[in-house]
DNA sequence: TATGAATGAGTATTCATTCAT
DNA sequence: AATGAATGAATACTCATTCAT
């Protein structure tokens, strides 16, 4: 009960460990600036191991990528369904739980890794686009037509509005792994995410003087 | 007078042509990806002749970055030196500036660019960050304090206020050049940032309720 | 017990046949002109397998100098401290120690070679003057020395006598690698050194006129 | 009288001075690490002009080869013919001028040169070695072989002992452009060669004991 | 003649991938 | 399963040589 389930755990465990160690390279680093050697070294195996688990480097890449995000998003499908609170409330909640799994995790890195290697990568790009970006856009959107429908923001066209405001919370993440490094002030990300969400409250609310019109 | 200038005046044109060639396949496949031979073949020279006029990839890399976005930099301080409008005008003003020169440019891709590989070239991206960044940050932070001086804006976090109104604008040009391909509905820049400004207009404002206080 | 060591008798035997390889070529053509993939194809491996045993072609350079000839100088600094019979049978032993363990192996190639790419690599050659070079001379000068204090010798300038008696041995290896080849007469270097140390003899030797004195 | 002449002084050597440029580049990094650009550099010229007067840099080699050390073997012949005295002091005639015409010129670095690339160059080592080399052991052999025969030298295996007397002299220079810069102290040439031709005047002399044979 | 911009073949080095153990 | 030695294709960079001016 000691020795064998150890061993077994750790097999089991070698791809998110192997997967973990890529992120972190290839984040820091880029996609083609990231040795495999590295990643083996950095999860704790020898290179010839890590093509026991995934057949090439782009095998590898595309794993960080699927298992990283998608489980969130579901998560957040089914937050948007039970939600009954305020629209702007909801806005609220999907950005916490969004925060909570991969603003302050490891995966925090994969969108300036997206954004970084689309292009190279167009059948990944796409697959992130269809099970990350377009199911968040569908999420927001759904929480602005709901307040545009109950009158607690003015009308809006929805589908820029939701660039517009993700936008910050993406730069938040992209910003963190690219040119942070440069200023010695440590920004605070909630207090970001606070002002963001405040400048958001207000902007999408009704004006007095369009409320009376 | 036209025979003999063509050798001259090619040479002189050679560097912009390759730092164009070279911006183009930086963005497009990152520096690491990117062959010097693939940049020489687009501006039409052998890759010999690209180390005429630059000494390696990393110098070519940080002369795309250094001549690319600086300039544009001074004319927008500038600008807003000779001010006298409202400062949401202001705003506005630098916005439009921006865009002609980098947005609607082939510069339009060094956001990426940099966000990308700012951390294999810390000295590049240092760079960037105080010719660049710092001083974007400036110009908006000063229209910001100017518009709260005026009562024209509401009070504000200014530093964290800055970030969350520029992030959409870069975002828009990163969204451009990485996943923006998944998409086949191609988006209306200017409709983009017109959402953009009317959402920081009403959400930079006095609120009624604020103003009584 | 031996099928499966060999692919570890050969990891261990791989640094010293790639040297054996690079010296070969080294020599010959000289070390600008020679190309890593032909010392590797000499030593029956791959371009890349080179690199798993030395860092660059200098170190494959330092290598080739460093491990051929040093241990020579200690062994014959042993002979010079047991010898007890006349000072010219001293010199006479270290020749014959030196040629056998230098001058009929493949290290011969080694003095051209140093002198020919001494002055691109100054900190070998500064390496091989300290550990050779003063070394070697050390040796002759204290059989010089020794032979004057027992009247075997004339009196002498012992540091110049020292670079004069050396000279014809270095020419003999120098000459073999280098225009040798243009004469079909193939010398015989035991005739040759047997006349050198038969001129030493009586050029060394006490005139009658000097014992006179 | 002054431009014109001036001028075409300056189109006629043009070749020795690049001659003389690449000698001195040849030598001190080897032919292969030689750029011709440098040696254009140090001639003051453009790299192309170097063309209008050699067609290759192998050409260029030759031309440093040839020029530099032939004319000193006429002239040492001719010094023989007409010599008088001692063979001894034939002996060192011979090296006097060839001292003052090599040994102390420029030409100084050629032995090294030819050492270091003949294998590389086997048509210009033939070369030398027949216009050099051949003719100047043939000198040395007549002197040997005179001294012989008058009873001045004692008996003597010619052909080796020309060798063995001409290799502290090339070792000289070989030296001087190899490994002399690891040591500070600067030694005195001509009490080198000083040295060196008293071993050779008694180690070449007939002894007592076998005179009286 | 002289220039120097341009070329492209050639080489050192890296690294994803394979495979014998 | 795991290793790590070996491979060789790929790429940054150099430099002899050419040629339009």
């Amino acid at each position: 009960m000691s020795a064998a389930p150890i061993r077994k755990r750790r097999k089991e465990a070698r791809p998110a460990e192997l997967m973990a160690a890529a992120l972190g390279l290839f984040v820091d680093k880029g996609y083609a600036a990231t040795r495999l050697e590295d990643v083996a070294i950095r999860a704790g195996v020898s290179k010839g191991t890590l093509y026991l688990y995934f057949d090439s480097k782009e095998a590898l890449f595309k794993a960080v990528i699927q298992e990283g995000i998608v489980p969130v998003l579901l998560e957040n499908e089914a937050i948007a369904a039970r939600h009954t609170g305020s629209s702007f409330e909801l806005l609220e909640k999907l950005l916490d739980h969004w925060w909570e799994k991969i603003g302050r995790t490891a995966f925090a890195g994969i969108p300036k890794l997206m954004v970084a290697e689309a292009r190279n990568f167009p059948e990944i790009a796409q697959f992130y686009y269809e099970n990350v970006i377009r199911r968040g856009r569908a999420l927001v959107g759904t929480a602005l037509e709901r307040g545009m429908a109950s009158g607690e923001f003015r009308r809006l066209d929805v589908e820029t509005t939701i660039d517009v405001i993700i936008a910050p919370i993406l730069m938040l993440l992209i910003w963190r792994f690219s040119l942070a490094g440069c200023e010695s002030v440590e920004a605070d990300p909630a207090h970001y995410l606070a002002v963001h969400m405040d400048l958001v409250r207000q902007g999408l609310g009704k004006r007095e003087a369009e409320s009376q019109v």
